[in-house]
DNA sequence: CATGAATGAGTGTTCATTCAT
DNA sequence: TATGAATGAACACTCATTCAT
């Protein structure tokens, strides 16, 4: 007895439901967008997402999960080919700056915002958002300091920890500010300086 | 005749409801703080509640403008005996940098957060919250580097405006940042370094 | 010790409540009237209005009493100077249908209307409906029409009682759709022709 | 996939919640009724409720215009077996006189009435009412009286669009007055005698 | 007698979740 | 697995009435 729907046609399933929530949560945040909006984008019944999904934090939580993970595989998937730290992070503030521009991506910033947010608030979110800030974000550009520290591209006595702090706060700071205030963000001036700023203090000075 | 109860008794009873409700919302959120979580803080009765202010949103749109005044007060309370730019600019980061450490202030900022992203929503939020965003927290640091720029502290060829987007973004990012992750998040050392960078990019370079 | 304030004084403020409710109760029915709107309109405090009235229904019971008794008077006083039944009941005629005109007596009509109405469901207010309907409506017409029998104005075989009720059935039907309609009903018209079958029941045909 | 109840099934339960409505407002009128008394009386939950109605005030509507339906589709059935206009306006009156008797009715009115005196003061209902009065009621009795006139039954020169009016304004007022008063109320003679008086005022007289 | 702040039960409406089909 | 009707606990907000001043 072979299963009746193949894993491919529920994994697509589930990637409806998490994009047609994407736009939703967007749209109206986390609290006020309902499950029959999820219906209603998405073009399945409620039954149907109750089979996927065990209650809306589920939905709201494997959104962010599949968001993350999709954003770090492309970078280590693009970083295969970038053998030195300066670049690698030069490719992040590209990245960024770049991906701005698109309306998905604010969206995606205002539900990734309110999801930092919430985690101040709900249990089951903070652990997980906390245990992905740190092995995840954090780590990430830790791993490159230290690269660029021992390969003698960066000053040796910066703080990995501090600065790949600061650049997350920094790059969430100016993609939420974006996200909310929209043309009138000087987004592309304000990432150049920025990364000015942060190569400033990785780099020797006399 | 005459009113029964004086103007400050229902001062100090608005108040009253305003900072009950910026511990309910802070707690849990704008949408999922009742109004009877409000009621039950402040020891108010619903009909009470609504004696002072009309909806919801009101209490929270209120509360925000409430915290946006007091703060800029206080700023333009100190600035009297402050005459030059650098010092202000200075005072800034070490206001932030101190209140950053009571509980009230990451309440403040967590509810400040929310109501950030939900003006990306809610028209009437949006409005008020551009204007203010425009009008005084921009106004403020633009009135203070062009200060700097005409006594000469500062480079002639800063874009005041863009630095001062930059200042609320990075202030904006650390303090909420600080907020969500509390005694994990090296608010301390992020604001130190924000500081010296912000600095090397309105000193002048040789 | 005199009283404080004058008997006068005491029933104008009585009728400024009564006129000021009339208005708010034609306007949006008697159960979404507030007494705050009654307050807004007639420029006096809650309390003050709870001290001449002891509740919302007394308000109106008191209301339809002052415009019953107000109607009837203005009919007695007319009827003084008249001295033969077919005259009288010309007159009741007239006088609906010239008073039907004015935008008071189409609010009246609205409220008299719902007072009927919810007389059939509120204990309180049917008893004195009841009686007045008796008493004083239909008695009224009973008294014209028997004394148009003893002058041999009318037919000697009407039964008065059913030529009363009929002629407050139409009188009332006219006076509210021409309420609810305003304009477009041909008051004028019907109430003509409905005085000329009214006529033709009373009158003697060979 | 398919619908999970049928078409029917739905029907019949909105046909309980309007019936179990009517009831309510009968009984306490719109705006006394509440949704908790249309769940107990029809058994069913609050939330289903709305699931087939969107607003108190839509199962008010509906409810009117199942009734106003219902009530044309019976006259038009038994009006293909009639072939002359008298027997057709007498039809009417007999229909009325006999249905008065019954207490469905008088709850029918009550509400009837009641949704009437609101369409002079709520918008939406205002439209929907005119509309009906205009299009179905006047232009029903209108269609009798031209064809009577037509067929040489009625005279000539009397106004089809005024009498439709009276006849709608007695028939309301007499059943009105029925549902208020109760068996106080001789609504049988004054049936008949409104009869005669209509036909009175059809007839060719000499 | 006048005032209007306080009260709190009650209202219409929403919505995540369940479950029979 | 899919469906969508059913549920009922919540929620924001209202309003007649009271009462201290």
């Amino acid at each position: 007895m072979s299963p009746i729907v193949s894993e491919e046609y529920k994994e697509n399933r589930k990637k409806l439901i998490l994009e047609s929530a994407l736009k939703c949560f967007a749209e109206k945040g986390f609290e006020l967008a309902t499950i029959d909006d999820i219906c209603a984008r998405s073009g399945m019944s409620k039954g149907s997402i109750y089979n996927y999904f065990k209650t809306k934090d589920d939905i709201y939580i494997q959104l962010m999960n599949e968001q993350t993970k999709a954003n770090f595989d492309y970078f280590q998937e693009h970083f295969k080919t970038i053998s030195n730290a300066t670049e690698k992070l030069q490719f992040l503030f590209k990245t960024y700056r770049e991906v701005s521009l698109t309306e998905d991506f604010k969206h995606l910033m205002l539900v990734h915002g309110e999801f930092w947010l919430s985690s101040s608030r709900k249990k089951e979110i903070r652990s997980i958002m906390l245990e992905r800030y740190q092995n995840v974000y954090k780590s990430f550009v830790i791993a490159i300091l230290e690269e660029g520290i021992a390969s003698g591209e960066f000053r040796k006595d910066i703080d990995p920890s501090v600065i790949s702090t600061i650049f997350w706060t920094y790059v969430d700071g100016i993609c939420l500010d974006y996200a909310v205030l929209g043309t009138e963000y000087p987004y592309c001036e304000v990432f150049r300086k920025t990364e000015e700023m942060i190569f400033f203090l990785l780099m020797k000075r006399d």
